[in-house]
RNA sequence: GCACCCGUAGCUCAGCUGGAUAGAGCGCUGCCCUCCGAAGGCAGAGGUCACUGGUUCGAAUCCAGUCGGGUGCACCA
């Protein structure tokens, strides 16, 4: 249990006592009670805002609630101080013995702490990347990649089961066009002379291997026939080889997906039809005439009739069509299927999108939420375009030119934890640039050097302190002083930021997080340079190095466990 | 025209699901290496949290409106 819940279960013991005294009323909503660090360091340890937020449920004034609650945790062990200040904030100092003990317990929790269970039992589906197989990754598709992979690992580290999950979107008419690029290939993979690529297709050479394989396969025989001969064969062919290299491309970024779910093989069990049937029974789809679209109307608009999913009841600004004029169905119409069976297998949904999708949000929430009935709670969490410089200049990228920059070779040139740092460093729904420069730059202002760094300064004072042997095995901590005890403060609200960063769905925080404490650190660290007596090895005293050497290492732990919530390794030395 | 996202220091951005005197990096000014890695640290200057109302003990945060920027808006995927 992480101090801040340990101090919520103390204060709701007070709370229940002052119940029982009839000091407050029973039952009173404690659900907008907290108990956090105070903002400013000099107003204590924890603060809580218990008696401004019960004060008028409860009938009385804030300081006269807060007096009592403070006499209550007077009580407690762990606290030395407590007083009332402001409006009625409730500040506590710890004792030292507290933050001691906290970093003992980092200790002994190891690589566990700032894990918990408080999602135990509830089952989340994380969907992410998902892009479109017909080519590889390329960097429009790495950002959501790696807030979607985090953002799994930060709610298993809170205690939910997750599922990773990729839907492939192996149904629409991009996978013809797939199919036939792949065709010209195999032509050209028996000795034609194709010339260039017709307006279109897919350019791009990562086809011509699969025109080789499909020539293997299949010969010559489909050489000249109708494309109907060949077009379903080639398709599934292509988008499997498609997959494959997509999964190495994600396996470059340490991603990997529990379930591939394909759109094709949804449609051909019909899950579609049972969702439309089931929404037509519960007069959620009907057949209506599209409106016209907004602003500029198309040329070639016309009234046409489709069934209609009811999106507008759930707050969309128009029905949505579920099937197309020809019979087949529409995105969106899939789509539905699709999250109605997910939902049946997991008690949370999280979509992670590219911030284009946004227009579509409403009424897939809308969708799952007529066919879930309420009971899965679904967020789709857009990520904001990442925008790549080189040399300050954004990198021109065309996806129907081919000159796309692929995930692969940006992860070849500046390795897989640059990538997924840098990527962590914004919030999700901001806009980011990606500057090849910037992010392996070795100085400050460059997140991912600046962290990696203190832990590289952290294992530098292990090698050293095992080179002298001054390192003893039961540390005294009380050896540590008021500033370094402050570390252990930063470093015990790890948990806190775990447990923020998952149910917000913020992975970004993490990173913050762990700025801020790798800057505590250097500063620290450097206290040794103006003092040599601040610093951490202490040739003539073995005693307060190793208390010293074990708050290193508490902070080198938690920046070893906030690194891997992150997808990154820690780096023991700097190169 | 509609929907969504955004508007915080000169610049790039945090701000912990409403808390106390709004923070960091860059840039600027001034300091700190007879070196546990200065690839760093310390200090200073710099703000009408776009604007106007509202909600309440309390608003950068929530609500409404206005202004400004971005994105999307067909049966595409």
């Amino acid at each position: 249990m992480s101090l801040y819940t340990r101090f919520t279960a103390h204060l709701n013991a007070v709370l229940d006592t002052l119940e029982a005294q009839g000091a407050i009323p029973a039952g009173l909503p404690r659900k907008a009670v907290t108990v956090e660090p105070p903002r400013d360091p000099s107003h204590g340890d924890l603060a809580t805002n218990a008696a401004m937020v019960l004060a008028k449920p409860a009938g009385t004034n804030p300081r006269a609630l807060a007096e009592k609650i403070v006499a209550g945790l007077l009580e407690l062990d762990e606290v030395e101080g407590a007083d009332v200040a402001g409006p009625g904030f409730i500040n506590l100092r710890l004792t030292d013995a507290t933050w001691r003990a906290e970093l003992a317990a980092i200790h002994a929790e190891g690589a566990q702490y700032g894990r918990s269970n408080g999602g135990a039992g509830v089952t989340v589906n994380v969907e992410y990347v998902s892009a479109n197989p017909t080519g590889p990754m390329h960097m429009g598709h790495c950002r959501g990649a790696v807030v979607g992979d985090a953002l799994a690992t930060l709610l298993e580290a809170i205690g939910h089961k997750v599922v990773r999950e990729y839907y492939i979107n192996d149904a629409g008419g991009q996978v013809d066009v797939l199919a036939r690029s792949a065709h010209l290939r195999y032509r050209e993979a028996l000795g034609e002379d194709v010339g260039a690529v017709p307006e279109g297709l897919y350019p791009g050479d990562y086809l011509v291997p699969v025109g080789q394989a499909l020539a293997a396969e299949y010969g010559d025989r489909f050489v000249a026939s109708a494309e109907s001969e060949w077009l379903a064969d080639f398709r599934s062919f292509t988008v499997a080889r498609m997959m494959d290299m997509i999964r190495d491309d994600l396996a470059l970024l340490g991603i990997h997906h529990d379930i591939f779910a394909s759109e094709a093989e949804l449609q051909a069990a019909g899950k579609p039809d049972e969702a439309e049937a089931w929404l037509r029974a519960h007069d959620l789809v009907y057949d209506g005439v599209l409106e016209a679209p907004k602003g500029e109307l198309p040329d070639d608009w016309e009234p046409v009739e489709l069934p209609l999913f009811r999106s507008t009841r759930f707050g969309d600004d128009q029905d949505r069509p579920i099937k197309k004029s020809n019979g087949s169905w529409t995105y969106f119409g899939a789509d539905m299927a699709y999250h109605f069976q997910k939902s049946q297998s997991a008690d949370q949904l999280i979509d992670i999108w590219g911030a284009d999708h946004a227009g579509t949000v409403k009424r897939i929430q809308a969708a799952v939420a007529a066919l879930a009935e309420g009971r899965a709670r679904f967020d789709v969490k857009l990520i904001q375009m990442v925008r790549l410089l080189r040399d300050g200049e954004p990198v021109k990228m065309s996806k129907r030119a081919g000159n796309f920059v692929t995930l692969a070779d940006v992860v070849r040139e500046v390795g897989k934890d640059v990538v997924r740092f840098t990527m962590l460093t914004r919030k999700a729904d901001a806009q980011m640039d990606f500057d090849f420069a910037k992010v392996v730059e070795a100085s400050k202002d460059n997140p991912v050097f600046y962290v990696q760094y203190a832990h590289a300064r952290i294992s530098s004072l292990d090698r050293r302190a095992a080179e002298a042997g001054i390192d003893l095995p039961a540390p005294d901590l009380s050896r540590l002083g008021t500033g370094e005890l402050a570390l252990v403060k930063l470093a015990a609200q790890f948990p806190r930021v775990v447990e923020g960063a998952a149910t917000m769905r913020e992975p970004h925080r993490v990173a913050f997080y762990l700025n801020d404490l790798a800057s505590a650190f250097h500063g620290w660290w450097n206290a040794g340079n103006d003092d040599p007596g601040a610093r951490v090895i202490q040739a003539d005293d073995p005693a307060l190095t190793s208390a010293r050497l074990s708050l290193s290492r508490g902070i080198g732990q938690i920046i070893r466990n906030g690194l891997a919530l992150m997808g990154v390794t820690a780096l023991t030395e700097m190169q």
